[in-house]
RNA sequence: GCGGUUGUAGUCUAGCUCGGCAGGACAUCAGCUUCCCAAGCUGAGUACCCGGGUUCAAAUCCCGGCAACCGCACCA
């Protein structure tokens, strides 16, 4: 079918272009349609899967590899305690009402909001309170001025419960940071107990969200890859800043936005640290990583934008969030990654939550020298005398203060303490040195966060492409799904033999081919253009006599001529970058 | 969740107003033929979103559900 054909309605954007090729060719479609389909649920199939893994391996290789990240995979359901501890329990039940006449659902502490009542006040109240304030104020349906029904919460986490007991609540996570915190302790000691450190966790998480309807871009269940870098905050200094300092960081500020205004600010990484519009250089550098990703995945630097978030927008543990954003056909601009700096508070809400400490312990360069006037209680003299009140006794001198015990017993040889009166002799009193050698805090994170999906969804996006009225998928090399086709230009005389030889080879060589004999040698490039294969090799007569081929580039559609010796080394430098398609042959003139 | 639009093979779609054998294009598969950019010929398989109702007869009309798109609302 032509392209233009299809595209001629006005309704054809790429969003509507994509999913329908993803679902013929196989990279994603709505799941459980047999059944008729569930909003928010998506299958990757077999193009997509190996696109999503070659993306999140880019990932991997750009803030895993490259910086030392670790790497864990944990439980999607979480005891109910951990999001409560979180905060999330708190912060993904929003307060909704419903009018009684045309059924129009309102957050109800927006509605209070325009009342007058603060943000942070409506936010904390009780349902029940929410309830009576609305009636209080006399708030109607904005829509049509009817009544409302009494308010009720809209949980936007998955609830269920853990085993067969009604009480032991559990969520699904709806990010992957979480586990990270929870864990903290045990990565920390497996890092050696030395900062910074960072763990990544690529896995599902879970968000029942009210109408999910743009597709990839906005799932119930959905791949996000949470890292989180551990650091001390009085040493913020990031070592590998160098490497990216000159990269330009268009940025959207909130000083702009609040002029309605959509001019980016153009920054290096530098500029944007000194002056002070990131304030972690950490989260600055995973930003300009952020970026280089997004180059890497097909998405031009003039195609993107951070977004600072306002105050307001910010989720309740982030001091300072930028979104990354990628131009898309139909929405416009879509976050593709967060990047929040959550200073302690989720350590510090799970070492309240938990009982248990999540400190780290610095030991100072020099050791602090102190001295220190110390009160200890003579037991030996106390003891007989208030006998079975001798530990409470204790127990109140330890609290006094060991300068007013000294000053008293010098003055008058007694310091009384609620009503006993302790003589010199029964307390020890002597100036201690101490040496503080270090001190325990609670470390600071930065957290770029990825939606692996949308990820995937701008890649296809960005690769999409129409050539001579045939679509094209030209993805970047080292993300293709497939990187080699093999086709026999007939499949006789020995030639499908002889191919099959060669894509078993390269299989070996550990390159990702596909084997294809029917059709025209035109068709079958078609095919390979729209699944998004790399190069095709084809095997003809010629092959047969002096054992070369044709290898085909997606892209330009040109050929060269290449012995089958010389493949395997071709084309791993090909596909690692180090070599052009016509550095892989003498080129054939068409 | 509300309002509007919509749901027909793998994909895109005609037919629905006015009930009467569900048609096309592309894709797929097989055979012949051709062989370096979707050639041709012959043949094949595959569809009316689900459930109920009205009717001799329902893709078509009615009711309910599900799903998608657009708008509203929501989106830490």
């Amino acid at each position: 079918m032509s392209s233009e054909a299809k595209c001629s309605k006005p309704a054809c954007d790429k969003f509507v272009a994509i999913n329908e090729l993803a679902k013929r060719r196989g990279f994603f479609w709505p799941s459980f349609e047999i059944y008729g389909g569930s909003g928010g649920f998506v299958t990757y199939g077999p193009l997509g899967t190996r696109l999503k893994q070659n993306i999140e391996a880019k990932l991997r290789e750009l803030f895993v590899k490259k910086i030392g990240i670790y790497e864990m995979e944990s439980s999607v359901i979480a005891p109910g305690k951990v999001f409560e501890a979180s905060g999330h329990v708190d912060h993904f039940k929003e307060p909704m009402v419903e009018c009684q006449n045309c059924h129009g659902r309102f957050r109800a502490d927006h509605l209070l909001e325009e009342k007058g009542i603060s943000a942070a006040e409506a936010e904390k109240m009780s349902l029940e309170k929410t309830g009576q304030e609305l009636e209080r104020h006399g708030v109607v349906c904005p829509d049509c001025g009817g009544k409302f029904n009494p308010p009720t919460r809209y949980l936007t986490m998955f609830e269920t419960t853990i085993g067969p007991y009604q009480g032991s609540v559990g969520y699904g996570r709806p990010e992957a940071a979480q586990n990270i915190f929870v864990e903290f302790n045990r990565l920390y000691t497996t890092a050696r107990e030395r900062l910074p450190f960072g763990c990544l966790q690529i896995g599902h998480a879970l968000r029942n969200e009210i109408s999910p309807r743009q597709g990839l871009i906005r799932l119930r269940e959905f791949t996000i890859a949470d890292l989180e870098f551990f650091f001390d905050p009085e040493e913020p200094t990031c070592d590998k800043l160098k490497e990216v300092e000159d990269e330009v960081l268009p940025i959207l500020l909130c000083e702009t936005r609040l002029k309605e205004c959509q001019d980016t600010t153009e920054l290096t990484v530098r500029e944007a640290l000194d002056r002070k519009v990131i304030l972690s250089e950490w989260q600055a550098y995973f930003m300009a990583m952020a970026k280089r990703l997004l180059i890497e995945l097909g998405v031009p630097a003039s195609k993107q934008r951070f977004l600072e978030k306002l105050t307001w927008e910010k989720a309740h543990y982030s001091s300072q969030s930028f979104d990354q954003e990628v131009l898309v056909d139909r929405w416009g601009w879509v976050e593709v990654s967060g990047h929040a700096y959550r200073t302690d508070y989720d350590l510090a809400c799970h070492m309240k939550a938990s009982g248990v400490d999540m400190t780290v312990y610095k030991e100072y360069p020099n050791p602090i020298e102190s001295e220190e006037l110390t009160v200890k209680p003579n037991m030996a003299k106390l003891g007989p005398v208030y006998k079975g009140e001798a530990a409470k006794v204790a127990a109140l001198l330890a609290k006094a203060p060991a300068q007013e015990v000294a000053d008293a017993m010098q003055k008058q040889g007694s310091y009384i303490v609620d009503k006993y009166e302790i003589k010199a002799d029964q307390v020890d009193i002597r100036t201690q040195k101490t040496l503080v050698r270090g001190k325990r805090f609670v470390p600071h994170v930065v957290e770029p966060s990825f939606g692996s999906d949308r990820l995937f969804y701008v890649a296809l996006e960005y690769a999409y492409g129409i050539k001579d009225d045939r679509v094209v998928m030209s993805f970047p090399r080292s993300i293709a799904p497939i990187q080699v086709g093999v086709y026999p230009l007939m499949s006789k005389d020995g030639l499908d033999v002889k191919a099959k030889e060669v894509q078993s080879m390269l299989a070996c060589e550990g390159f990702m081919t596909e084997f294809d004999e029917t059709g025209s040698i035109g068709r079958r490039y078609a095919r390979a253009d729209e699944a998004g294969v790399q190069l095709g090799i084809t095997i003809d007569y010629d092959t047969l006599k002096d054992s070369t081929v044709t290898i085909r580039d997606r892209d330009s559609w040109q050929q060269v001529r290449t012995p089958i010796k010389d493949l395997p080394k071709l084309l791993h430098q090909f596909f690692e970058g180090k070599l052009n398609f016509p550095q892989l042959g003498i080129i054939i003139e068409t």
